[in-house]
Parts: structure tokens; sequence; C-alpha cells
RNA sequence: GGGCUAUUAACUCAAUUGGUAGAGUGCCAUGUUCACAGCGUGGAAGUUACUGGUUCGAGUCCAGUAUGGCCCA
């Protein structure tokens, strides 16, 4: 056998995954031909601008774990993958490069022009991404990728507008809207983030009209905006202002007058206790001014710059008008104080400019009856959350919901199907309106069409559906796939996206059960990645760990181990590099066991056990394999990855192969032949619960071992059935003996490194094992111990004399006891020795002040009471036995 | 201002209904013909953030305090 004693990750994996592609494996078996039990995810689509960062490998991973397990157990399972068109942020990728490389603008490009070219490059570039989920291992079926921009997706896009145009749930409106002056389109409130920023607040005098020479002093963040201002409000009850209320003031530079009100939002604590009211440009001003009838005057073109309302300071950029006006005032003397302040910015998730709200004509879509059903899914149990306290963000989004602008003044998205007859009577409709033709509903001619596009979440909201077929006419994969079993993705889109697909579900799946139109039954919320100071890993701060790195130095299934290890269910995980050394490491583990076992399969193998330690494995084995197959049913990754870190490192090779060694190369063959089928039986079981972790790793390893074993496998690991412990039993005696022999070799082991006898010469032991079990364990089990703990001779009975100059080691009620030479230290071991009977000692104390609590032992369960009072019989006889040794030193 | 979450070994994190606080990394010592030095063996290391409460018993439940992180307004 010609195999390197590394793991070489790099050479494997490319044509593994090859394979498996090229196999069919990733689909789903064809209708009628599998199981007919279905399990469906939906991949929550990446941007087309994106690359894979840390978050995407961890829920990449999250969800090939949950495919590739359901597959095995023998789901038809089918993961669709995709990408999001992201209109903002790929039409602000393409415009910043046609005009580094060309030096145009998008206006000069012209529509189509543009689009073309977005087009271009997503064709390009935009499949980098699932070529990274590919690396990653996904098994995704490529077959049905995805892409909101697709011609079945924008045909559902178009459905679902219509539908609900059809209902009355979509109006125009004229609103404030959050404006994004780089971008020059609406952003959703989802859609900025909040920037603490250091900022001034001016403090501004506005003459009073009927008082020449006085003023009111109002203090704002945004003195630019007073060109737009149409009141000043103060609070009803104070004293300060009440005799200016119903009077007014005079707007510097404009010469508008305006009134002075009272309003119970204003705060006289502070700044001045007056605040402006700009209606047009400030979301709270805008309530006060629908509440005392202010007009609103837009003072802000969509570029940002100030329009023709701003009179004398029209055509200055935002932050010209705010210098000059500044200045202004204070040429005026008007201006007051000027403080230092640190105040929130809004900004927009995509431009990271600063956003302005303003008035502008918007569609919108009335989501309160949205909600409703959406509500009751997780109310009725259809839709679960977890970890299950996003239940609660969940709820209140949708108990508070505002209606959701869908207009986006881009090109690149899906256009609205809306048209407009000569007199702008807008109009919906699936099908593409001639210029000229009829106006459906008024029979004049339709003169344009609407030229804003969706929000990017339009089309997002339907991807469960849309992908599986809706709103084709008797759609079969949404019959047989829909609705589906799990969603795995990050906390901040559970508004966003999460509670929108719930809605599409019940809004446009009217023939279905209420249960059956839900889309997903788990929705999985998985860890934030932190750096390794605990901040948000994120491109701009510059501290992230790109994964695909990661898999270069390491390989793909030892950054899968590793994340999945490090992530408790929806616990924020703190990543540094060095951390996929873990996952690295056992993969490299894992390879070498299974090299062992090849090396040593020559020969007869027998399926049935024939020592403590192959019952002993088995029986393990057995556990392992239940509590796996349990944790990955309820979505406990962490655990499941957890039990088999243990039982492959910490039982199968650090006892089971390092007993079966001399088995295998010793004369007795049955024991040999038991010894092969043995390691053979948990090698395979191991590779099958460890495949959904690991897949590239146990993938090969399993075609090499059946090439090995010269019998050609069922099917490859990845389609294989999951292993169910068939033929196992658990075997309580053989653990319990097995713990015998464990302690017995590790007080030789602790007595040899603590007296630096050295690894490599053999001892004589002497052993008092008062119990009977434990001596006919050690007779059972003497050439194994021997062997294991590199004994010469081994003597054992229910007391022992203790030898001269021997030293000596305890094992609950086990002494164990080694002759040594005089010239042998035993100064640490004395030591240790002591430090174990001062805790020995502790515990003791603290059992015995326990079991003389009356209290304790009349109310605790009696099991309780008496696994206490056999645990203080333990530790006084293993007391017992380390002071009497103790004394002898 | 409201909500969520966290605080356990030097570091990163576990601990299934309340019942003996564990692992990985790092550290110290030691060992390489016999799967793996990316390894083995042994060892050291914790007042479970703080203050109270409930309980026979609290890392775990309750209240409060402090400090971080996230979300919403």
């Amino acid at each position: 056998m010609d195999l390197s004693t590394r793991y070489a990750p790099s050479d494997i994996e490319g044509p593994i995954y090859a394979d498996w592609d090229a196999k069919g494996a990733f689909q789903p078996p064809a209708e009628g031909e599998g199981s007919g039990k279905t399990f469906t995810v939906a991949i929550p689509p990446p941007n087309v601008t994106g690359v894979l960062h840390m978050g995407h490998a961890l829920n990449g991973t999250i969800q090939d774990v949950v495919v590739r397990h359901r597959r095995k157990l023998g789901f038809d399972t089918l993961w669709i993958p995709g990408t999001d068109h992201a209109g903002i942020a790929t039409q602000a990728v393409v415009e910043k490069m046609l005009y580094q490389e060309q030096g145009q603008t998008r206006e000069e490009m012209g529509r189509d022009a543009f689009l073309a070219k977005v087009w271009d490059w997503k064709e390009k570039h935009g499949n980098i991404i699932l070529e990274q989920f590919r690396r990653l291992g996904c098994s995704c079926d490529w077959t049905r990728t995805g892409f909101t921009m697709d011609p079945g997706l924008s045909h559902a896009v178009r459905v679902a507008f219509v539908e609900l145009w059809e209902q009355g749930l979509i109006y125009r409106g004229a609103r404030l809207v959050n404006w994004d002056c780089v971008l020059q389109t609406a952003v959703s409130d989802d859609e900025i983030e909040m920037s603490e920023r250091k900022g001034k607040l001016w403090h501004l005098r506005y003459p009073l009209s009927a008082k020449p020479g006085e003023h009111i002093v109002v203090a704002t963040t945004r003195p630019e905006t007073m060109l737009g201002d149409t009141g000043v409000a103060v609070h009803p009850e104070d004293e300060r202002y009440k005799h200016l209320l119903g009077t007014t003031c005079r707007l510097p530079f404009l010469d508008r007058e305006i009134p002075i009100v009272a309003d119970d939002s204003v705060d006289p604590a502070y700044g001045s206790g007056a605040v402006k009211v700009t209606p047009g440009h400030d979301p709270a001003d805008y309530e006060r001014g629908q509440r005392h009838n202010l007009p609103i005057i837009n003072i802000l073109e969509k570029d940002g710059k100030i329009s023709e309302n701003g009179g004398p300071f029209a055509g200055l950029s935002r932050e010209e008008a705010r210098k000059q006006i500044v200045a202004g005032m204070e040429e005026l003397e008007l201006l007051g104080e000027v403080e230092d302040i640190s105040h929130n910015v809004p900004l927009s998730d995509r431009s990271k400019s600063p956003i302005e709200p303003l008035v502008s004509e918007q569609w919108f879509v009335k989501m309160e009856p949205l909600a409703r059903p959406a509500i009751k899914a997780l109310e009725k149990g259809w839709l679960q959350f977890r970890p299950a306290r996003w239940s609660k963000v969940y709820l209140h989004w949708l108990e508070n919901v505002q209606d959701w602008c869908i207009s986006r003044q881009l090109w690149w998205g899906h256009q609205l199907p809306v048209w407009y007859d000569e007199d702008e009577v807008p109009v919906a409709s699936v099908e593409d309106l001639e210029l000229g033709a009829a106006h459906p509903k008024t029979g004049k001619p339709i003169v344009r069409r609407d030229p804003d596009v969706l929000d990017t979440w339009a089309s997002s909201w339907l991807w469960p559906l849309a992908t599986l077929g809706w709103p084709e006419e008797g759609a079969k994969d949404l019959a047989r796939f829909y609705p589906t079993q799990f969603l795995s993705t990050a906390q901040e889109i559970i508004y966003l996206w999460v509670a929108r697909m719930v809605m599409a579900g019940y809004a446009f799946l009217p023939e279905r059960s209420e249960a059956e139109r839900n889309p997903f039954a788990t929705c999985y919320i998985h860890a934030t990645v932190l750096d390794g100071k605990g901040k948000r890993m994120s491109k701009s701060a510059g501290n992230g760990i790109d994964p695909l790195d990661m898999i270069e130095k390491y390989g793909a299934d030892a950054v899968r181990l590793s994340l999945v290890l490090l992530t408790k269910e929806g616990q924020d995980v703190r990543l540094s590099p060095d951390r996929f050394e873990q996952g690295s490491r056992f993969c490299n583990k894992v390879w070498n066991a299974a090299r062992f076992v090849m090396m040593n399969l020559t020969g007869e193998r027998d399926p049935n056990p024939a020592t403590l330690e192959d019952r002993w494995i088995l029986s393990r084995l057995k556990a392992v394999t239940a509590e796996v197959s349990a944790a990955l049913d309820t979505y406990r990754f962490n655990d499941a990855a957890n039990a088999l870190y243990r039982f492959v490192w910490n039982d199968f090779c650090d006892w089971y192969v390092e007993l079966a060694k001399g088995r295998l190369t010793g004369d007795d063959a049955p024991s040999a032949a038991a010894a092969r089928g043995v390691l053979t039986r948990v090698l395979k079981d191991a590779l099958g619960l460890l495949h959904p972790f690991t897949p590239f790793l146990t993938e090969k390893l399993w075609e090499m071992l059946h090439g090995t074993l010269e019998e050609a496998p069922d099917a490859d690991l990845i389609l294989a059935p999951w292993p169910t412990g068939a033929g196992l039993s658990a075997d309580q005696a053989a653990e319990d003996e097995m713990g015998v022999l464990q302690g017995v070799v590790g007080a030789v082991r602790q007595v040899r490194s603590l007296t630096m006898i050295g690894e490599r010469k053999r001892v004589p032991a002497v052993i008092a094992a008062p119990r009977d079990d434990e001596r006919e364990a050690l007779t059972r089990n003497a050439d194994a111990i021997q062997g294991l703990a590199y004994l010469e001779s081994m003597e054992f009975g229910a007391t022992a004399e203790r030898p001269a100059n021997s030293a000596v080691s305890v094992y609950g009620g086990v002494e164990v006891f080694v002759p040594l030479g005089d010239e042998v230290d035993t100064g640490k071991l004395k030591d240790v020795l002591e430090n174990r009977a001062g805790k020995v000692g502790a515990q003791i104390q603290g059992a015995q002040k326990k079991l003389e609590n009356k209290n304790f032992v009349e109310r605790a369960e009696p099991s309780v009471v008496e696994a206490e009072r056999e645990r203080l019989v333990e530790l006084e006889v293993e007391l017992a036995l380390l002071e009497r040794n103790l004394a002898g030193f």
C-alpha cells in the first residue's frame, strides 16, 4: 500500500467532487424511483457580486451536513442553489467598473446598453461564489441552479406583483423615503445602518414676525434643511414658549413666514427646546407636519444638490450649502451657540453615504394582511425557529410591520410591470403592454412603462416557490418538494427575507392547506462569526479570514469540521486562523487510522467479537451511532461532531487500535481474524457517520478501503445508507471491564512517567485488587494490560504486600505497585499523589457534609442519596490507600 | 429608551430535565524501527464576573449590579 503518512486534501478534493457531480449524486432520484419521502433545502442565494466569507462557509457547511445526512438516510434530497441579482450592489459594482474603465456613466450609455453590460458582467463573474461553495464540498443540485432574474423567476415576480395588485395590496404614494444620493434610489429602512459620528449642534435664531429684534432659537444638526422648514415646534407645556404659540417667525434667506406650533413629541430638555420642522426631509418632522398641516417643501434634487426651492443656495451640494448657510446666518447675526456632539447618522448599506430622507413617489405593498398568516404559521408550530428565541424577533417585526416600499430607482432588476395611459392611470400586467395599445381598464392608449425596478427582496421572497416551478400550472417540483424542511440563514435577514418568504407562501398558494403553504418547517439561525477580538467579521473592517485561504491550507473537510466543532447552536463564535488546526489534525488522524486498518487486512476477517476490546468498541460504536443520529435529527451539529471526535480519537485510535496491534501480528489466527473484522466494521461505520462533516476524506477512504478489501461497494459513500448500528449490541459488562483495564494501564503509565523509568523499559507490576470483578478482569486481560503498560510481569491478588522500593499509583480501590531500583526519584510521584489525596479528601468532606444533612437524606431522591453513599465509600477507600502508600515514601 | 445574548482553566469553548465542572489549543516533563511528531504518554492549571434569593443541593432557576456583543426605536 502506497499511502502518504499525511493526508493531502488538495490532491483528492477536486477529482472526488467532479466524480460525484458526474454521477449525478447531488440530484434527487427521479420521481417514482426514490423513497418518495423528500427533504428539501433552498440555499439563501448569495449576491452575484459576492465572494465566500466565513459566514457563507459556516452556513454552507451546516446545510451540507444536513443534506448529506438526510440523503444517506434515504430521503429524496434536494438542495437548490442559486444567486440573487442584488439590484443595488450589482449595479453599483458595474457602474463603478464602467466609469473606471471607460469613463462612462450609465446615463451616457443608456438603459439597454448598460443592462447588457451588467449581464456580461454577471455571466463572467456571477458564478464565483457558487464555485466557492463547490470547493467547500456543498452537494447542491446544480442542474436546478437558480438566479433571481432568470426567465422563470422573472415571470414569477410579475405574477406575484399582479396578484397583489389585483388584491388591492399595492399602492402608490408620496412618502418620505430614505434616499441614497450616490446610487440615486430609495432604500428600505432595513437597508440602513446607523453610524455614530461626530457632528455639531447649531443653534439658529429665527426672527419673530410680530416682535422685531426678538428671536426663537432652534437647534439642528442639519442646518441646510432649514430651507425646507415650514414650521417651528415646541412642547405644549413649555413655559418659555407658551406665549408664542399661534404666532409666526420668519425663515432667514427665504423670508418665509412659518408658524410656531405645539407638539408633544418635542423634548423640552434637548437643545433650546424648540425644533425646526422640515416635513420634506426628516421622518419625525414629516409626522409633525402631518399633525399640523404644514406644507412639504422638497429642497433636494435626486443627486443631493439643493433644488430651486433653496432660493439663493440652489445648485449647491449638501455640504457646500451647509457651510454657506452657517456662514450666512453668522453674517446676519442669527447664529447662536455651536455645540460639538456625537450623534447617529443613517448610512446607506450599499454606498455608505448619508441617507437623505425626502419625499418622493414610490410603490408600496400593504403588509398587514400578508403578515397575519405568517404569524399564525409560527403560532401553530408549522414554522419553528432554532434557537427558539428568534421567534420573538420574527413576531415582533410582523406585529409591527410597516408597508414595504418596493420601488427602486435603478435599472438592474425586475422593471415594474406597470404601464400608464395618457392620463397617468396605471395598470399592472403579466404580459408586456405595447405602447399605443389600449389600457385594459380605461381603453386609452398606453404611453409609457414605469421605469423603476422592484426591490431585490421582491424576487427573493419567492425563492422557494419559484425555484420549484411556481406559478407554472401543475409544477411537478413544487408538488413534490414544497414545503421545504430546513432553512439555515443569518439573523440579520429574518425580516428582510425569512418573514417575507413565509408571507409569500401564504399569499400565493391559495389552493393548499395552511400547513402546506408554510415554506420551511425549521428556520435555523446560525452563529455569527466574529474575529478573535469579538468583533463582527467584515470586509470593511478588514478582519475577515478568507475561507478559501483556509481550504487551501487545511482542506475543505478541515474547515467544515472545525467550524462545526466550534459553533454551538446559535452561539456566536470567535474565530482565529489557528482554530482550523483542530479539524485538520483530526482529518489526518482519521487518514492514518484508516491507513493502519488497510495495512493489516490481509487474511481472514471474522465480524464477530472475540475479545473484551472487540465487544467494547462495538458497544461504543452502537452508542455513538445513536448519539450522532439523534443529534443530527435535531440539528445539534456540534454535539454530533464532538461525539464522533471523541469516539474516533479516544476510543478507537487510543485504545482499540493499540490493543489490536498485538493480535494482528500474533499467532492466534482466530483472534487476528476477529480484530480484522471488527476494525473493518468500525472503520466503515465511522466513515459513514463522519461523511456529512468530512465528505472528501471519507469518500476517498471508502473507495480505498473497498479496494483493499477487493469488494465493490454497493454505492459511493455519499449515497451509501446511513449506519444504523445493525448487528451491534450495547455491552455494559464490556464497558465496565474495559474501565478496569484502562485504569490499571493508566496507573502504570503514571508511575512510569513520574518516576522517569522511561517508556521503553519493561517493568514488573504488583496489583492489589480487592474486588472479584476487578481480579477477573485482570485475569482475562493480562496480556492486553501487559502489552499496553509495557510490563515484564504482572502479579495480582485481593491484597498485596507493597514491594520494597516500589512506586505506587492508585486507581479507585486498586493499588498498582511498580518495584524500582534505589536510584529512582519518587518525588514527583509523591507530589501528584498528595495532590490527588487532597482533592479526594475535599470531596469526602463534601460528601460527608451532604450525608450528615438530614434534609438531604430525607428530601433528595433516594437514588441520589444512595449514589452519594456509594461514592463516599469509594472515595474513602481511595484516600486510605493513598495515605497508606504516601506514608511509605 | 426597549429587547436579545454572553461572562466557566492562560486562550477558544462544552457541561442532555438542578446532583462528582470537561475538551481543544497553549504550557511543563518525557518518548520516535512497530498507522499518525500534524503523534503517543504523564502532569500542572477553575472562589463558574459580582451581590443577594429559591432549594437538601445552583455553572444551571429567580432578582439586582458590572462589563462586552448584537438587534430594534
